[in-house]
This record gives structure tokens, sequence and C-alpha cells, in this order.
DNA sequence: CTTGAAAATAGTAATCATTACTGTTTTTAT
DNA sequence: ATAAAAACAGTAATGATTACTATTTTCAAG
């Protein structure tokens, strides 16, 4: 049930996503979409990047800030968070999923995942003094 | 500047959230508050918090689920959030801090932490069925 | 022990991200 | 072509948190 009907909105939105390798908020989205769509509303956009994340198209990221960011790869990777500047970027790094057998060593009860994000200060923000 | 004062709020807040080894949100630490002292403010309460947070005395915990949770326990350790009943525990476990070395191996900037939670179910709403 | 400036409070209003609601428009299977 | 299901635009509502304000506490200095 609830077949999925297509939508220009929804393809604008992931379109967007897919150009942009930092990870922009539901507004960014919306005022970026409203570029080629000035009609579309703000609850359209969050309701399609919720419906993308629901159906695995695109990963929401909670780093902290108060506001959900959007990445159009769910491949898994990890993100930087800068404490200056806000920005969230990915990292380029080995894997740590060995952390999950860490954590199940003693735990009485299923461990399904992780969430893991760094923070300090991008190369931008440390040089900038 | 801005000298901290005593104030029996705030000493309130402090023990109770030394009593829970869960890791309550605002509204929880109002809530038992209150039955010392009728009369407190949730605004006190979150005013309190923050600024406990701030000077290290609690840490603020962000897992994802929209509300922040508190623990008075400030010494480095990690927590598990069950996805069927939202509880949010203490996990027994070696350091991973490790995957700060891992992070840090080709990144240009600085990494000054990370943000690891754990997640799945519960013991309890694993035998619950 | 007073006292007054700084800090804190209670209570309430405001903010901000996000979700819900509603009447209208699109999509698409038949 | 058509009508039920989805989606939309626009707007109202929600919920956590912060800001504001007049009043009360704290506490160092006289």
């Amino acid at each position: 049930m609830a077949t999925l009907k297509y939508s220009r909105q929804r393809e604008l939105i992931k379109d967007f996503l897919m150009t942009r390798k930092d990870h922009p908020t539901a507004d960014i989205v919306y005022r970026n979409v409203r570029k080629q769509n000035p009609s579309i509303s703000l609850g359209t956009v969050y309701r399609n990047l919720t419906l993308l994340a629901d159906i695995g198209e695109v990963s929401r990221l909670n780093v902290g800030d108060g506001v959900d960011h959007f990445d159009a790869d769910t491949s898994p990777h990890y993100h930087f968070v800068c404490t200056e500047c806000g920005s969230v970027t990915d990292l380029e790094m080995d894997s740590i999923e060995n952390i999950l057998e860490t954590a199940r060593a003693n735990f009485e009860g299923h461990i399904a995942g992780h969430v893991t994000h760094f923070y300090g200060t991008c190369s931008n923000c440390t040089h900038a003094s």
C-alpha cells in the first residue's frame, strides 16, 4: 500500500542533494530547489526528505547542531563537524566498524549499529587564525 | 566575571541527576525536582542544566531522539539507545578512543574528539517479544 | 549586622525546526 | 477518459528550548 507516485518536486530535491558533497539542511535544500521551482513549499521539502530517508535513498544526519542534515551518499562513511564554522564534511578514513564488536562484548541485548561523528576545526578554520 | 552564586534549585537539580544512572531529559528532571520544590520553573531547570554542562559538572547527550539527555557522570564512557523503548543506558565496554587516530590519519585539520553512541534493542525489549 | 550590586528565579512570551492539516492538483492504473 | 490514490502548496500546530522581565536571593564590603 502507499504506492509511490512520481513527483517532480521529489526529483528536484534528490537531484539537488546529489550535486552536493556537503550535507545540506532541509532549509538549504528548500532555498536551492526554489530556484528551479519557486512555488515549492517547505513542507514538501521536509516530506520528501523524510520519505527519501525512509526508503533509504538518502540518509539523515544528526550531528548535534539542532538541525538535521541530509546526504545523498548512503554508502557507509564518517563525518566531520567543524565547531568553528559548522560545516559537515565527509571523512576519508578506514573502517571503524570493529567498535561494534567491542560494544557487544558484554552487553545483554542486541546492538544493531552505531552513530559516530568527529568534531574539531576544519583546515579552513585552522588556517584562518 | 559572572561569579557563580549559590542556588538551592541548582543543587536540587544536580543532586537529582546524581541519583540516576539513566539519562533524564530536562523535562524529567523538572518533573522530579518539583517534588522537592513545587515552585521551581522549567526555565530554571533548563538554565541550570546548561550552566552545569558549560562548567563541566554534567554532560549533555544528544542521541538523535530530538531531546537532550543529561548525565551527572562526566567520566568518559559510551551509551546505548534502545530503539524500542527509547531508554539510554551506559555501556560497559573497552575504550574505542583509538578511532581518533584512524580519523586523524589523512585529515587536514584538527580532530578534537568524537561523538559515538550505539543503538539496538535492550535486553528488556529483546525478551519482551 | 546592614546593604546594595550581581546573580538567580518564576512565569511567561518568543523562537525555531519540524510535523500535521486541508482543500486543490497530479499521477496513473483501468 | 476517469477516478482513486498520492502529492502538493499554504498554513496552522507542536514541542523543545531560549529569551525576557519584574521580583527575590545571595554574599562581599562596610
